[in-house]
Order: structure tokens, then C-alpha cells, then sequence
DNA sequence: TGACACACGTTATAGCATAACGCAATTGAT
DNA sequence: ATCAATTGCGTTATGCTATAACGTGTGTCA
């Protein structure tokens, strides 16, 4: 009874570990590190921290989760539900930026085509082959700056 | 017998412990982790990775060194010695972003003033206000991708 | 049915970062 | 001159983040 467990909806099916993570993820209104997610799951019968990473490492690759590499933290992917940021399934929108605030931990997902643009223009000259993009910007929120 | 050492150069006076941790970022040609320099200091007299954190601190808050979020390492600026990518001193030129290849571990640091425009531009849109920008594109440089 | 792929669980360990203590030296105002 | 504040330093201990290595169960498919 370890296998993917089939949904109604689109996206990859889940198995059961990497639902629990994901529904942790998608409730939470800030990035969650492993550990923290690990420790909300002890009621659902996770002990180790390798449970976590193994269903992270899948979301992240179904690109339904993302990582703030700024905070050693997870977040869920903000998109509408079905389709997401994805690179390898064609459909993706490019590099995903992100804006950390500071104070309340609030993290907006957004995207900007000339950024993109910009930075593959770049690596084209360099002859830099890009894998994956880190964009982070950490300051303070419209609501805690005021 | 712990004070910065006068230097005749410009750029703040470094103590000892800063100049032996900015000599080997300086000396290297890939990222660094703080331990990998702590093992290299280790003839020096350090033995604590506090040691290593604080001169790193010191060399970042002076724009001398830069940090690698998604490597978790650290880099010495690649701009002309005197005037580096700080901010607080008045003569910085925006967020800087990297390029790092996987397969050799070179980084390319540049800049690019319609990317900040952008970033900005957002930000200033939502009325976040930014501390600190990260850019980081990982992939293969020309050399490896060959 | 047997090889394979994949998810899972567990234990142990590796790697990155900081807290909290106390001492030494420098600075700078009084 | 001297005292308070600041800064750098060294040490010990601890916490947080991530992965290695092992073995199990299950579903797929030639």
C-alpha cells in the first residue's frame, strides 16, 4: 500500500507522505523548514527527517513546492492549482522570484519575463548553460514597513 | 594586541583574523564553505568556526565578501579592489548576481542594471522595501558545457 | 516469476551556524 | 588619568539543516 495514491485532479498523483507534506506547506501562510514540517507531522506518524526531505524532493520536482535557498526553508508553489512553474513539463513560466519579508515571514511569488530575459541574455553571451535560478529579495513588506 | 591593523591601502583596516580569512577567499578559485576555511586557518591558530563566522561578518557588512545562499559558501567580491559592491557607502552599484557552474565550481559575479531596474520597480509597485537582493544561476559554464 | 523501480522506515552521521560565557585591547568623553 | 562603552577574540556547548547507508514492502511488466 506504498504506491501513488490516484486523485480526481491533474498533477502527478501523491503518495500519502508527500500529501501530508504538501497540505502542511499549502496551509501554512509562511515558509516552513524541514524540521518544522517533521514536527507537525509526528501525529501522522513521521519520525525522521529523511521522511520529510525524500516527499520534498518530489514536490519540488513536480514544482509544487519551491525552496528559499535565503532561508534554508519550503514554501508552496503559489500558482493556480494545476498548472505550476515547472520547466521540464513545457508549460513553466520561467524563473520564480521571490519577496521575503523580514517581519512577518509573508513570502510573494512573482515572476517578470524581462528579468528573465535579461539573465538568459546574459548566460547566451557567456555561453553559461542555466539550470535553475535563484531570485530573493528580503526586505520588509508593504504592511510591516509602514 | 587586537585592534585592526593600519593598512596603507583605502578600504576599512582589517585585524588579523579578517585579513587570514579574506587571504583565502581572495587565494581561491570556488566558493568556500566556513569550515573549509577553518581547516585552512587551522596552522593560524584558529580552531573555532566562531572564529571564521565573525571575520565573515565583518568582511560581508564591508561589502568584501559575498555569500552564496544556495551553496551555503562564501566568495571575496570579484570587483576592483577599492571600491566594492557595498551599499552603505554610497558608490555601490546595486544587487550583484552569480553564476555558478556545477560541474567546476567557478563563479561568475556581474551586475545588471535592468534586472535591479525591475526588481525595483516591483518592489516599489508593492510597496515592499528590499535589504538585500539575491541572484544566483546555477548550470554549467562554457568550459563544462562543452 | 523474476528483475526492476520506487516509496518507505530507521539509525547514524555529516555539514552549517549561533548562544553564552569571559577576557583583552582601543576609544573617547569627562 | 580614568572609567565606561565598544569591539575583537577564544572557548565550550548546542542547535539546526541535510544526507548516507541499510533493509523492507509493493506494484509493474517483460
Amino acid at each position: 500500500m506504498n504506491a501513488p495514491i490516484s486523485t480526481p485532479t491533474s498533477a502527478p498523483a501523491l503518495t500519502k507522505n508527500q500529501s501530508l507534506v504538501f497540505d502542511v506547506l499549502d496551509r501554512a501562510d509562511a515558509p516552513m523548514s524541514a524540521y518544522t514540517i517533521l514536527d507537525r507531522l509526528r501525529d501522522h506518524g513521521f519520525r525522521a527527517p529523511l521522511q520529510v526531505y525524500r516527499a520534498l524532493d518530489k514536490l519540488l520536482e513536480f514544482g509544487m513546492v519551491h525552496r528559499l535557498e535565503s532561508l534554508n526553508a519550503f514554501v508552496a508553489c503559489a500558482h493556480p492549482e494545476s498548472e505550476c512553474c515547472g520547466k521540464g513539463h513545457g508549460h513553466g513560466h520561467g524563473t520564480v522570484a521571490f519577496a521575503i519579508c523580514e517581519s512577518c515571514g509573508h513570502v510573494s511569488e512573482f515572476h517578470d519575463h524581462e528579468v528573465d530575459h535579461r539573465l538568459g541574455d546574459w548566460a547566451k553571451a557567456k555561453n553559461f548553460k542555466p539550470a535553475k535560478t535563484t531570485i530573493e529579495i528580503r526586505g520588509l513588506c508593504g504592511a510591516c514597513a509602514a
